[in-house]
DNA sequence: GTGAAAGCGCTAACAC
DNA sequence: GTGTTAGCGCTTTCAC
C-alpha cells in the first residue's frame, strides 16, 4: 500500500491507538464532517458515502467518545446520583428507577454515597460537577446551596429527594413522598385497630421529614379528637445508640400501639419489642415506615407505610431528561402495606 | 473598566457561561499554562502568580472539566460497574466496596444493571466504552469477548467478578470467591451436624459457579467416603418457577440436611421448608450461600456461607487504580456465618 | 451533498 | 518561571 499505514500496534505499553473519526474518514475516503453527519443523522449524506462510512466504522470497530461530544454541548451524557446510604433498600429502589429510565436513553448514572457527611457530599458534588453531569439526583444531609446553584446555573437539572427545594432555581426540583400523609395513614391504621395509647418513635426529631410525619400523625389524631402527649414521642437515634427510653415506654402496659417514622426507627423498635417479648399485634400494634424486601420474612411480618421509591426514581430521571424549564415540586402518595404487625 | 467584560449573563435560556481556564488566566493576568500548572501542581509557579491564580479561581468559582482533561489521557476519570441485579445485597456490598475506594481517589463510578440480559449488557458496556472509563468491574451473563478485548486493548482495566477470565489479556482480571471451598465448607458443616442424607439445591446447574460449589461439596464428601446421589441435586430456577421437585424431596423423611448454592436458591428453599412446616434445624439442617442483611432477623436465622463482598469490591477498585500490568486472578476465601438453621 | 477549517477547554512540549 | 503554540477527538458553520 502506498503511504504509511497509521494503525499503530502500540503507543506505550502496548495499547493500540483507538480509531478516531479521522481514521474512519480516511478509511471511507470522506471528510470527518461526513462521518459526523452519518453518526448524528442530522444532515443527509448520499447512500454511497453513507455505506462507505458505516463499513469503515464496522471495520475499525469505531466507538465515538462521549467525552469529546460533551465538550460541545457543555454537558456530559451522564447523571449523578448521590444517596445517603447504599444499604438502605429505599435508595436501592430509587437508583433502580433512575437507572432503568436512563439506560433506555443511553445515559449512564454515577452512583455515590454521601454517608450523611456534609463534607464528603460536597466533594462528591464537586466531582460530579467536574464530570459536567447533565442531571443530579440527590439525597443530602448538608444544604450545599452554593454548589447546587452553580451547577443549576451551568445547566445541570437538579432533583432533590426527600425534602423541598432549598434553592429557588428553574433547574432545581424536588421529588418526595407526602410526609404529612404518612403520619395520617399511620394514625388511621392504629385507630382502626382500636389503639388509644400510642408511642411515636423518631430517629432524629429535628429532621424536616420526620417532623412532617409526626405532624401528620398529630393532625390526623386531633381530627379524631385525640391528643398525642409530648412524652409519647421518643427519639432512638441511629443504629448503635441506646434505646433505653423506648424500652421504658414500652414496658408500661398502657401502651398498645407504636408508629416508627423511619426505616431505622422501625428496625430498632422491632428489635426492642422482640427483646421485651411483647406480643405483636395482640398487646402492641406496630406500624412502621419504609418498606424493605425482607419485611415479609421476619418473625412478625411488619405493617409499614411505604413510599413508591421506584416510581420516584423514574420520575426524577424523567425530569432530568425532559428539562421542564421551571422548578418542579412532585409529591407522591405513600401507601399502606398491611402485614401481621398492626 | 476598559475592555468588554465577557462574563455573559446567559447563552440561550439563561445559563451563565461557565468560567474556563482562559477566564481564570485573564482574571489573574497570566497564561492558561500557568493556571494549568497551579491546578496540577506539576511545575513550580511563583508565589505571587500562584496567589493571583487561586484568587481568580475562587472569584470565578472555577471547576475544571474532567471531560476535557480526559481527552488528553484518553481515559476518563471514571469507572463502570456493571452488575446483574441491584436488589441482590451481594452486588450492593460489591458496589459499596468499589465506591469507597474510588471516592477517596476522586474517581466516580457508573452503576448499571445488566439484568442478566446479554443484549442489555452489551449496550451498557458500549456506553461505558463511549465514556472511556478507565476501569470496569463487571458481573455479566454473556461473554462479550470482542468488546471486552477492545476495551482492554484501549486501556480499560477490566475486572470480572464471579468467574475466571475468559479473555486472556494483561488488562483483564478476575476477583472471585473460591467456589470449590464454598461447597467444602457446606459439606463439613452438615457433616459435623451429623447429617447424612443431604439435598443440594441449585438455581441453574449449568452455571460455572454453581457447578463449582456443587463439585466442592461432592469432593469434600467423597474425601469423607460419602457419595452424593445425583437425584439429591435439585434445580429450583429463578423466583417465580415452581419448586415441586424440591418439595417432594423434602417431604421424604430421610432427608436431614440441605445445602442451597445461591442466594435465590437459599431463599426459595427457606420458603419451601417453612411452607412444609419442617422443624429447622432439628429435622433438617439448612446451610445456604450468600449472606444477606436480614438473615439474622427471619424466623429461623440462617447459617450461610458468605463471600467477602465488600473486600472483593475494594480489591477490584484497587486493581483498577494500580494498573498491575499483567492479568490478575484473585480468589478470596468464603467464610461460614453460623446461625440457628444448621 | 460535501469538505475545509474553526473551535470546544484543557495539557504539554517548546521557547524564552 | 512563564507564555506561546500545537494539539486531544469531535461538531459545526460556511463555502462550494
Amino acid at each position: 500500500m502506498s503511504g504509511g499505514d497509521d494503525r499503530p500496534a502500540s503507543g506505550d505499553g502496548g495499547a493500540p491507538r483507538r480509531a478516531t473519526i479521522a481514521d474512519v474518514a480516511r478509511t471511507a475516503g470522506v471528510s470527518t464532517a461526513t462521518v459526523s453527519r452519518v453518526l448524528s443523522g442530522t444532515a443527509r449524506v448520499s447512500p454511497a458515502k453513507d455505506a462507505q462510512v458505516r463499513a469503515a466504522i464496522e471495520a475499525l470497530d469505531y466507538n465515538p467518545s462521549d467525552l469529546t461530544r460533551a465538550i460541545f454541548s457543555g454537558r456530559a451524557n451522564s447523571v449523578g446520583v448521590l444517596v445517603s446510604d447504599m444499604r438502605n433498600p429505599y435508595y436501592v429502589d430509587l437508583m433502580r428507577g433512575v437507572e432503568s429510565v436512563l439506560t433506555t436513553a443511553g445515559t449512564l448514572a454515577f452512583l455515590a454515597s454521601g454517608a450523611r457527611d456534609a463534607e464528603r457530599e460536597r466533594r462528591i458534588l464537586r466531582s460530579m460537577d467536574s464530570q459536567r453531569v447533565r442531571g443530579l439526583v440527590a439525597t443530602v444531609t448538608g444544604r450545599h446551596e452554593a454548589i447546587i446553584r452553580t451547577m443549576a446555573d451551568r445547566g445541570t437539572e437538579c432533583v432533590f429527594m426527600t425534602r423541598p427545594v432549598t434553592v429557588q432555581h428553574r433547574r432545581v426540583h424536588s421529588v418526595r413522598v407526602d410526609d404529612h400523609a404518612v403520619g395520617a395513614l399511620a394514625w388511621r391504621r392504629l385507630r382502626d385497630g382500636l389503639r388509644r395509647d400510642i408511642v411515636v418513635v423518631t430517629q432524629s426529631s429535628t429532621q424536616y421529614t420526620q417532623r412532617s410525619r409526626l405532624q401528620g400523625f398529630r393532625d390526623a389524631a386531633a381530627a379524631d379528637g385525640v391528643e398525642l402527649p409530648d412524652d409519647h414521642v421518643v427519639e432512638v437515634g441511629s443504629l448503635d445508640q441506646p434505646t433505653a427510653r423506648l424500652a421504658e415506654l414500652l414496658r408500661r402496659r398502657r401502651v398498645d400501639g407504636v408508629f416508627a417514622v423511619t426505616g431505622i426507627a422501625s428496625l430498632r423498635t422491632y428489635q426492642q419489642v422482640a427483646a421485651l417479648g411483647i406480643a405483636v399485634p395482640d398487646d402492641l400494634a406496630f406500624v412502621g415506615f419504609d418498606d424493605f424486601p425482607w419485611a415479609p420474612y421476619i418473625a412478625t411480618p411488619l405493617t409499614l407505610i411505604a413510599q413508591p421509591a421506584l416510581a420516584m426514581g423514574t420520575r426524577a430521571a424523567e425530569l432530568i431528561l425532559e428539562e421542564p424549564g421551571r422548578s418542579q415540586e412532585i409529591v407522591m402518595a405513600p401507601y399502606l402495606v398491611e402485614r401481621a404487625s398492626g
